[in-house]
DNA sequence: CTGTTTTCGGATATAATATGTCCTTAATTC
DNA sequence: GAATTAAGGACATATTATATCCGAAAACAG
């Protein structure tokens, strides 16, 4: 159970984002390069972020990605779930239906025991995720990382968006 | 991130040893027939099982599997773990290193920012497992099983032990 | 208007993993 | 000795993740 690469590509994207100028734009290719990324698939995690409505896009040059909401309007489980999808990570293919000891059509009230248990592990991790905003992760970053390392990288990425 | 389905096969078939009889063993075929599952596969999980030592197995006829430990010994993660493995879900490619403004050989103090907050996440999921005991749902599915269902079962399942 | 740059989506290719089957070996029971 | 079992290796197939390529439409600069 492994959580898609792009997820991390899309959190760290989504960092930067966080820190851009009002009103300017990031292309696939500056963020690409930044992280060491190949273009055309980082570019499919993006779009995944564009159809939630987490970033805007323009097109043409020094056109690209910015951010659709507030920092503190984002939270973890949004991008999360916007590249790696909704789906809880326990599937219940209801095996105890097979119980030849069951009467034909028998139909349980409640879902199964089994995965109601793993569901609510799934919704734990949810809950987490869903409590982090994007303001939380710029905030730990501007603390961790030194300011001029900070400065430079915005500049280094601004210069490749003409 | 969808969790191998041999998970959800290990857990049902650990609800079923927990209500053995003492000294009786179940046997992958009788397991696999009682869930409709792929008999040589099912072997894998229980295999799984038994090297993380949560169950015991002897062979020849009357042979098979039983748990090596009381049900409220054992906990959901355990379970999970030992057929999912024991990564966390999230893996940090580390990819802030590739930021052409840091230094040559510059080292973080701490592990990457995004990277905590998303094990941070997997830790919650499996807080949330290792806090429920077999003996947990052993006791939910006797609450909500009809009895002569259970007890029919377990005849059913003993009499292919020989 | 023309050429460049961009996102977007579809099509395709490759690698990795999950799923499933088959077979041999050794231990156990009868 | 014959039947039955778990263990585990080898193998085949299906599904998914990863990655690349291309064409269309929009924006912008000259």
């Amino acid at each position: 159970m492994i959580l898609k690469s792009q997820v991390e590509w899309a959190l760290h994207c989504c960092a930067i984002l966080a820190g851009l100028p009002e009103g300017r734009y990031l292309s696939t290719k500056a963020l690409a390069e930044l992280h060491g990324l190949p273009k055309e698939y980082l570019s499919k995690a993006l779009q995944n972020l564009s159809q939630a409505s987490l970033v805007e896009t323009t097109l043409g040059p020094s056109g690209g990605y910015r951010l659709a909401k507030t920092p503190s309007d984002i939270n973890f489980l949004e991008i999360v779930e916007a590249v790696e999808g909704k789906a809880r990570s326990f599937t219940c293919t209801n095996i105890r239906a097979n119980n030849p000891c069951r009467p034909e059509g028998y139909c349980d009230s409640k879902p199964c025991a089994v995965a109601r248990i793993m569901w609510e592990a799934d919704e734990a991790w949810r809950d987490t995720l869903r409590r982090v905003r994007l303001s939380d992760l710029v905030g730990t970053l501007s603390e961790e990382v030194p300011a001029d390392i900070w400065r430079s990288t915005f500049e280094w990425v601004l210069k490749r968006a003409g």
